[in-house]
DNA sequence: TGCGTTCTGGACCGATTAGTCCAGAATGTC
DNA sequence: GACATTCTGGACTAATCGGTCCAGAACGCA
């Protein structure tokens, strides 16, 4: 037994996450990062090995969240409401972070591709756990089997279309219409809906 | 009169443009550049300002390429027909790059907010002028005024979308899916459609 | 209290970054 | 053919990058 750590791994790692959810992981430099987390460059290293394998966690993190705002919101709701509130929660109002920011997977895949293939791919497969998220609360809503595949994508579409609204100036209230578009065409592609309430 | 210059502006300027639609503005080093566009550093700085300077150049020539694939759709297509094809063409073939690194508006807008806000403003006001292409191609298509808006917005969100999947590792039949979902969803939604023609 | 272990701050490293600068080569004009 | 002008290649600079290392402080246990 000897000196415990002396800050807490798990604060330091969502604050991280923010970083490289603002900012990027090219352009979060290490003095950016250490600042944020409070910790100093010996600390870093020992905790998360280096800047790529922080970023990695960064990612889990992320997505882990992402899912579990997901699943309360289909404990809490109905599965086709659950599905509207998890893009109004993710658009609107993100957790331990600004809506403006985007998603720290969309950004990560993007930024990365053709510059980190296996980050952009990391980030990317996370991205599917959410489609597979999407796919199953289809399910319970009672949509087809032979469109859960289909619908479950178009989500991820929007998504991922949102995402990159976020990013640009664009008013709040051109997002909410964005989403109240996405949701209003849909239900009219899918008259078949049957909610399981 | 001297010397004139040894290279075609145009030409190094089209090789950066691919550069950095691959890598991205960070990743992008001057060396890559410069061998990319075979040149020599002076030049560069010489015709181009910066690196910077460079880059707006290469939104902007990105953007115009973009316009001109839907107004040439638009000359030999209905309205309606134009815009899907204009999606094909962005998401299958782009002209002078691979449909694999996106579209480089969208990988700028993200990768430079919160970094360089002037860079991603100006990729962002690009991808408003194609919002508005969306938008004239709609009116075209007599779709009530009221509605041009909101479904050109919803273009826009499904082309960003569309944007982050190619930089996703997704096969190309994906994509086309994706496209076919959309255009299936929104011929659904508004039944009011006139062709032009 | 003293020891063994582990963590922490900061100096340090080589590599790479964007950008500058200058000597020399190449060209059009006279 | 000589001159004035302009472009070009490459050396150079200052700053920053991610990552390593070590001396010393801080803690738990006995």
């Amino acid at each position: 037994m000897a000196r415990p750590l002396e800050f807490d791994r798990d604060a330091a790692l969502d604050r991280a996450m923010r970083v490289f959810w603002r900012q990027g992981y090219q352009a979060a430099s290490l003095p950016d990062l250490l600042t944020d987390m409070g910790i100093s460059r010996s600390s870093l290293y020992a905790a998360f090995g280096d800047k790529r394998g922080l970023m990695a966690e960064c990612l889990d993190l992320f997505a882990a969240r992402t899912l579990q705002i997901l699943s309360r919101a289909r404990a809490a709701n109905p599965p086709l409401e659950a599905l509207r509130r998890f893009f109004d929660r993710s658009v609107v109002d993100p957790p331990g972070g600004k809506a403006e920011w985007g998603c720290l997977l969309v950004n990560t895949v993007l930024e990365m591709a053709d510059v980190d293939d296996a980050l952009s791919a990391h980030a990317a497969a996370r991205l599917g756990e959410v489609q597979a998220g999407f796919e199953a609360c289809l399910r319970d809503a009672g949509c087809p089997p032979a469109q859960t595949d289909e619908l479950a994508a178009f989500l991820m579409l929007v998504n991922q279309g949102l995402r990159v609204s976020s990013r640009r100036a664009q008013p709040l209230q051109a997002r909410r219409d964005q989403i109240a578009t996405t949701f209003r065409v849909l239900n009219a592609a899918i008259p078949t809906e049957v909610p399981s309430t």
